[in-house]
DNA sequence: TCCTCCCTGTTC
DNA sequence: GAACAGGGAGGA
């Protein structure tokens, strides 16, 4: 389940298995998960040098150094997908996806066993024709407060709105319950008042960083680009934890589902 | 705005 | 052997 801190992490811990490097060739393992436009022969031609790695909401960008149509790669990791820098003797698993072959022989996997996530090229026609991109809100950590509880505010429950990769981009199940956890929030509340939100807006940008800085939260298949575990599972205030005691009050979560997600949260200390 | 579906490994 | 996990597309 990978959000923004786990996609930070991953862009950030692959950076210096990609620099400089060049992508020599893409093979595609399960057709599926090459959804773009461009066949994957034509991103590279002739070897492409790495620039940067990257990331926008949830997706994982690696850019190319070189002025190209094609400018760079954007993978969408869903909730099971991995990105693996592995050496020349490392075969592929049988979850493996698709492979980006690089110059010296090494390889990054693309693994995903749920086939939920997905690649595609990048470039400025790839980009028009791509409404998730282009209907994705701003980041959370660049957004103002008070632009965040302009985009929060409306009729749905809150939480749907946090979801809501169109008001705000990278949050998802783990961090928008966290978040509402910690902004005493309920989940389900409608019309949350500019005040709240930007209580909310505080909270997130605090849980998020934190969790960067932790990198990410590691449940089952989540790991950084070096294979590592992330630990801020390990200060969940509430996800996950239907039915233990709130950390504040110490009366049972409450387990249930709302904007169609199972969602753990305290009756008494959010509102 | 809300629900279902896509997938498959893991848990009950 | 069924329920569950869930981001986003697509339909109601």
């Amino acid at each position: 389940m990978p959000e923004l801190p786990e996609v930070e992490t991953i862009a950030r811990t692959l950076a210096p298995a990609v620099a400089g490097r060049s992508l020599t060739g893409i093979t595609v393992l399960n057709p599926g998960t090459w959804q773009s436009g461009i066949h994957p022969s034509l991103v590279c031609p002739v070897p492409r040098p790495f620039a940067s790695t990257g990331r926008r909401g949830k997706l994982l960008l690696i850019f190319f150094a070189d002025q190209g149509d094609v400018f760079g790669l954007a993978f969408h990791l869903k909730m099971t997908g991995r990105i693996f820098p592995r050496s020349a003797d490392v075969q592929p698993g049988k979850h493996t996806r698709l492979i980006m072959e690089l110059d010296d022989g090494s390889r990054i996997f693309f693994d995903d066993a749920r086939k939920f996530g997905y690649a595609r090229a990048l470039s400025h026609d790839e980009i028009a024709a791509w409404p998730f991109w282009n209907s994705l809100g701003p980041e959370p950590l660049e957004i103002s407060r008070e632009a965040f509880a302009d985009r929060l505010h409306g009729a749905g429950p809150v939480k749907g709105r946090l979801l809501d990769q169109k008001n705000i981009a990278g949050i998802g199940n783990i961090y928008a319950d966290e978040s509402l956890f910690r902004a005493g929030i309920a989940p389900y509340a409608r019309f949350v008042g500019k005040e709240r939100l930007g209580i909310l807006h505080d909270e997130l940008v605090k849980v998020l960083n934190q969790a960067i800085r932790e990198c990410g939260s590691s449940i089952r298949d989540y790991r950084t680009a070096n294979g590592d575990a992330g630990t801020f599972q390990n200060s969940f205030a509430v996800y996950g934890r239907g039915g233990e005691p709130c950390p504040k009050c110490g009366r049972p979560l409450t387990k249930a589902r709302v904007a169609s997600r199972t969602t753990v949260f305290c009756e008494h200390c959010q509102r």
